[in-house]
DNA sequence: CAGTGGTCTAGACCACATC
DNA sequence: ATGTGGTCTAGACCACTGG
């Protein structure tokens, strides 16, 4: 029944919450069916129709994914298709898609500054892991990132493991790590390269990149990456849809 | 009753497919109110349950806007927020929210080139309009805009009018001319400014700007506008959420 | 075949806005 | 008080998947 209050809350709103919290306490893996609505309905005595409103805003926060006649899945960077598209926006020109590959440049520890802690929500000071990357695409190299993680998160991030693995960062974060990438914020800015940029992009100096900032939040909108990426955009774009 | 057949749609989608068709063809003016749930249900003859999830469609897709208590109002440019918003990305970078001043620098009538003709499905040579026009936040020009529009739809468009006119550009199309926006493609690259955009940009020749290549949709997914932004990111950026 | 999510209905009630 | 959209329920049936 609903709760009649000043500060009224729809009941498939707290029924999201719930599932929401089971989610983030890990009752299910990522790629995981979650239970079904009928089950679901019985667990917290409602009907099917606001368990469906829930699991609906879930999957509208793309937190679960819906597959008729199969179920609900957790969401996971794993098996996206081509294992990429949902944060990655750089396409060639042309259209032909093409599946980038990913060259680590080097990992360090390292503070975090005073902007990198604000964004972050740390203190500054506060450790932090810097991964440095590079995204060839077809062989060509396209896309410089420096990545940016807290440090007691990613306990167990090594140089070696990520080169071994098989997939995108965000897939080893979550099935190694147990790091949840579910949505991000991105402010883009056209730069000059600069000598270091120019040298592993293979290009001038001064050559004019798309600067790609990203903090990525995971449950609680809690702020766990920030990434700063420098794009040659000579045959490749960023692309975005307004609806 | 729902259709049975191999082409299976729900009747909800074929609900929303005649009230489209109804907005189309301007049964309701932009920022009216449509019939009630109750009235469109019986219009058509379903429940009002399937209306909602027919109208509920079309506000996920931005064509109307729902108010609780109120009704159900087609979609507008003219009373966004600070008449901005849905479709302009460009912030200042600290924060502090500026309307943007649009100035028209100039209008001419063209030929479609190959290009423009193919992104407007349009035939090569077909008349289009090309608009100039600098967008200065406090007084700063930040962004200059080249948008070309297909002649035949935009008939009436005059310079001196547009000048005269209070509101955004999309808010005059809209309400003096009759052409909805609806939906836009965006690509973004960083190039060098020419000295034509350093100019009115007033910076250096050869400094990076964000280009900004827009290519807009009315109903039906036609497409009716091509726009070039190139914008100095020196105190401003493109924002997008990654959801 | 059984189980899943998806659609559709009818009715009751709630929250919000307006008069 | 009335009318709007929003929530909740219960039940029936449909479409899709896999054993």
């Amino acid at each position: 029944m609903p709760t009649t209050s000043p500060t009224f809350q729809p009941l498939y709103l707290q029924i999201k919450t719930l599932v929401e919290a089971a989610l983030e306490r890990g009752e299910w893996r990522p790629g995981e069916a979650i239970p079904s609505e009928m089950l679901l309905a019985t667990r917290f005595g409602v009907s099917q129709g606001t368990v469906r409103k829930a699991i609906n805003a879930l999957a509208a926060g793309n937190l679960v994914v819906r597959r008729q006649g199969k179920g609900t899945f957790v969401a996971t960077h794993t098996e996206e298709k081509a294992s990429n598209f949902r944060f990655l926006r750089i396409r060639r020109d042309g259209g032909e898609e093409v599946h980038p590959v990913s060259r680590l440049v080097d990992m360090r520890r390292a503070k975090a500054g005073i902007e990198i802690a604000r964004v972050l929500d740390l203190k500054p000071g506060a450790p932090v892991i810097v991964l440095r990357r590079v995204l060839e695409y077809a062989g060509e190299p396209v896309l410089f990132d420096e990545i940016t993680l807290p440090a007691p998160l990613f306990r167990g991030l090594s140089k070696a493991k990520l080169d071994a693995y098989r997939g995108s960062m965000y897939s080893y974060f979550e099935t190694q790590l147990g790091v949840r990438m579910l949505r991000a914020q991105e402010r883009l800015k056209a730069v000059p390269a600069d000598r270091y940029a120019a040298a592993l992009l293979e290009v001038e100096p001064g050559t004019p990149l798309l600067a790609v900032e990203r903090v990525t939040f995971t449950y609680g909108e809690r702020p766990v990456e920030h990434r700063r990426g420098l794009c040659v955009t000579r045959r490749h774009h960023y692309a975005n849809d307004l609806g």
